[in-house]
DNA sequence: ATGAAACATGACTCATAGTTCATGTATATT
DNA sequence: AATATACATGAACTATGAGTCATGTTTCAT
């Protein structure tokens, strides 16, 4: 299972035994699962409950209310986002490549957890503001990137806010395709399109 | 305001006077507005009906559930972005072109009419099936229009398939952008950058 | 004009689920 | 071992809002 880290957002106190700490993980797991199988909608605080084998009113001791666990769900997902494709682009020569291996990880990433996808989905109708943060962030981390390799000529000279832009569209689009689309299997196949246009894009002379 | 035509699901009858018709499109133009406001989640029935300037009863003579309302509103709405496709694009010269112009053509109408991006939003989380549905339509025309480009040499050979879906990945994450994350005076800027990557992609040597 | 069908109403019912709380148990420090 | 603090419990409280219905009004074909 996931390992939760003990992020906290303003009132909540962070557990200070070994067993609370433990239970907020518990919490947070089960909150993963329960949102990407009946969504935020129809799932309940009680059945995040029973899925982490505590009482109803346990809940209220680590999270303030649904809200705000969702958000803190959010986080975590980010936060793992994030580590997964530092390490994906870690070895990548110039900034195309690791853009191909870092969408390429996302998507192999998005296939076996689903749950993320289906919760970042979720979260730009639970709760816009986090949601419109946590794009931004990767928007702010592609574009200057992408203005970083255009200085050292490794793409071409171009408008890269808008080119981030472009690269958060494919991952979101695509990734939403192989994790809840059923085209896991078809990654390779995107994959070489994708690098094909990122390349050359589609005009007919090439 | 929106004009509705009268389309139903299963049970309901069409409404036999014009009364009746009238109602029933003040229903699905005041839920259209509601839950871009609220968001379906905490859009209530009493919402809908008070914006509709109607009791809650008459909610029931025309639709079965908030469910089925939000299922014809984004099939209306599915009408009208195709109906603003096919318009956009008649006069391209080749398959870029139209793309590109049918692309600006549906970011000027979200950024007009938000509540479209945001219902399509949240049909994701409200009712897979549908959203699949809107989708995989986008995604069928897309996919032919490109093939057959592809016939007639105005594009490079390619998976039309997934170009399909990278088109559909700009309208999305772009949409999104112009509608409800506050770029709308960015679209000719979006634009520009869009062409140029479809037409030669990103590397450096052009 | 008149009767029948269609439509309108809003107070009411009922189920759901978020949240609280008084009481009880575990943990950790001395 | 003792005591304080942290944590756990689940029944009970409460708010909300979906859906119903008996009664009234409008529409429209004849």
């Amino acid at each position: 299972m996931i390992q939760y880290s003990c992020s906290m957002e303003t009132q909540n106190q962070l557990p200070k035994t070994k067993r609370g700490q433990q239970r907020r993980r518990d919490l947070l797991a089960a909150a993963e699962h329960v949102f990407c199988e009946k969504g935020f909608i129809s799932a309940s605080i009680a059945d995040i409950t029973r899925q982490a084998g505590t009482a109803q009113g346990t809940f209220y001791i680590y999270f303030e209310s649904k809200e705000q666990l969702f958000r803190e769900v959010m986080l975590e997902l980010g936060r793992q986002i994030r580590f997964n494709a530092r390490e994906a682009t870690k070895g990548a020569k110039n900034r195309i490549d690791a853009e191909v291996c870092g969408l390429e990880a996302y998507l192999r990433f998005v296939t076996e957890r689903p749950s993320i996808y289906r919760i970042v989905q979720q979260c730009s109708v639970v709760d816009p503001e986090t949601w419109r943060d946590f794009y931004s962030a990767f928007a702010d981390a592609f574009g200057a990137n992408l203005r970083d390799a255009e200085k050292r000529g490794e793409v071409s000279p171009g408008d890269a806010e808008v080119r981030a832009w472009v690269m958060i569209a494919l991952a979101t689009t695509l990734g939403e395709q192989v994790s809840v689309g059923g085209k896991a299997g078809e990654i390779d196949r995107m994959m070489r399109e994708v690098e094909a246009i990122l390349r050359h894009g589609i005009s007919p002379v090439s």
